[in-house]
DNA sequence: TTGATTGTTACCGG
DNA sequence: TCCGGTAACAATCA
């Protein structure tokens, strides 16, 4: 489920319906109740997001730190309250929504300034106004890893997930293979551009959208990709091919992303 | 029922 | 010390 956009597009989303509230916390799978006693009848004040990282911030310092991992969903509601669906971990209720959390790797309480100092951790993120992408540059031309395994690697740049690595590098025609020191600084602007530009459509559309005649309404909820998952490259019609990168599938037009 | 999957971390050997 | 590889974990769907 979560590349940047997800997380980001919820933290906006629960900010919004969320934020100074008191919110009643469960967990109907009893596994997080100790933290939700913690947060019980406590004014939130604020929720945001740190690449695929979700904080809720509470006013008695505490947060709840929220990661989907691979397989966690977000179910935001309109009230009255249903049912919970699957195994959900924590479920926040305020005035007029409420949010299941289902499979989360991480769902746990902190204090507010050590969820601060974990998220120091991640590079800079793609949909933060305050991200500093020289930061990612400075370690992408230093190593000799491939830029396939870097832009993934959230502690060099957040945000990117598997998708829209090879989608990213595809529309950028850079071979996942080249090694971060041979990136160029022009050609790293173009893909950190073209990232923060796909992430932000995504945040807007609740979609990953990377194929420019995609259109959005139709493609709701749905992904509009150009080569994840497929088998010929859309632009020259040539085979494309499937490595493993960092333990993932990576998809690549060798024809049109050259190895320089 | 089986397998695949939009992710991360801990651990170990080279 | 710093890599790269592997296992473990999670829940859902086809």
């Amino acid at each position: 489920m979560p590349e940047g956009h997800t997380i980001h597009r919820a933290a906006r989303e629960h900010h919004q319906i969320f934020a100074n509230q008191i919110l009643n916390i469960s967990s109907p799978q009893g596994r997080f109740a100790e933290g939700a006693n913690i947060l019980n009848k406590t004014l939130c004040t604020s929720v945001e997001a740190f690449g695929k990282h979700l904080l809720y911030h509470f006013n008695n310092k505490q947060t709840l730190h929220v990661h989907l991992g691979l397989f966690g969903r977000i179910r935001k509601q309109q009230l009255p309250l249903n049912e919970p669906k699957g195994a959900v971990r924590v479920r926040l209720v305020g005035q007029t929504h409420s949010v299941d959390i289902n499979g989360p790797t991480i769902c746990r309480v902190l204090k507010t300034t050590n969820a601060f100092v974990l998220m120091q951790r991640l590079g800079p993120d793609l949909l933060r106004s305050d991200a500093k992408p020289e930061l990612a540059f400075k370690r992408i031309s230093k190593s000799t890893a491939p830029i396939g395994r870097l832009i993934m690697d959230q502690s060099v740049m957040a945000g990117v997930g598997n998708i829209y690595r090879s989608e990213i590098l595809w529309r950028q025609a850079i071979h996942p293979l080249t090694p971060g020191k041979k990136i160029s600084q022009d050609t790293f602007n173009r893909l950190w551009d073209d990232a923060k530009y796909l992430l932000e459509l995504g945040v807007k559309h609740n979609a990953i959208i990377t194929e420019d005649k995609a259109k959005p309404s139709k493609t709701k909820y749905r992904e509009r990709v150009n080569i994840f998952g497929k088998d010929k490259c859309p632009k020259c019609n040539s085979e494309i091919r499937l490595l493993t990168i960092s333990s993932r599938r990576a998809f690549v037009c060798d024809t049109c992303q050259p190895i320089v």
